[in-house]
DNA sequence: TTTTCTGCAAACCGTTTGCATTGAC
DNA sequence: GTCAATGCAAACGGTTTGCAGAAAA
């Protein structure tokens, strides 16, 4: 389960309580927690920890490329622990519930060479929108 | 040129000098300002501008659709006027430098059914990072 | 023992808002 | 004349930072 922890502990990052606890709140499938979020699971379990302790920590876990920023409006950056696997999200319109997914295909190959102006393509993100069930039914 | 500005005109807007100054200075092709940007160039024509307005003046253009937020990542927003026309974006991880890209194919269709989960899919943004041309030369 | 991380609080940036005034229609 | 848009400045939310103290290696 603690996977994330795991690979942090590998990398050899000096482990503290803090550091742990927001690698385990942060960890598992399907978890986007904004860094207030993060803060508030995490003093469940560390009383004591800070927010800018959280905001520290996870700036240093994206800068190493174990956590992914995700910034979906103008609202509060979310944070992704599956960094590993390659994916897209889905996210509703209405409440903000984030889905990983997993398209056919490759997209970055639906750019072509002569739309790329001589930039070195290396990467692409891709965000579908739409309302969720709950919010489809609920705006019916 | 004007065309931003005549599509709010057709609208039934009421122009003042401030609306007539931010839409001249937003309007054109691959044009990505931030909100301060635009006010730094409204100033250049119409001192008195305030910034409040500007923000007030570009949210209202993106809540009629006629202007679309490009949230890059933890900065400040930026604003396209090209919002008829669908496309993507090309954006440089190094100095932040917006292109329009026109890739081939519906983005929407790469997602299948089943990853959809219940979602009334309803857009896609597209955003590929690279280095654009120069960057590339000053980080060889 | 050394180096790094932590917590606090204040600063920061981009943005929004309340309210009195101004100006388009 | 009416009503909406403006400008100001203050508030705001999310995030970053400087620094003294605490704790991992």
């Amino acid at each position: 389960m603690s996977d994330l922890l795991e690979r942090l502990r590998e990398r050899g990052w000096r482990l503290t309580a803090q550091r742990r606890v927001v690698a385990e709140v942060l960890d598992g499938e399907h978890v986007h927690l904004t860094a207030d979020e993060v803060h508030a699971r995490a003093i469940e379990r560390l009383p004591e920890i800070s927010r800018a302790t959280v905001y520290n920590t996870l700036g240093e876990m994206v800068g190493i490329g174990e956590v992914i920023e995700v910034a979906t409006d103008g609202r509060a950056k979310r944070y992704d622990p599956n960094a590993h696997r390659p994916h897209q999200h889905l996210v509703c319109s209405r409440c903000g519930t984030i889905r990983d997914v997993h398209p056919h295909g490759d997209p970055l190959a639906s750019l072509p060479a002569e739309e790329r102006f001589g930039f070195a393509v290396a990467d692409v993100e891709v965000t579908y929108r739409g309302l969720c069930p709950d919010c489809a039914r609920a705006a019916a």
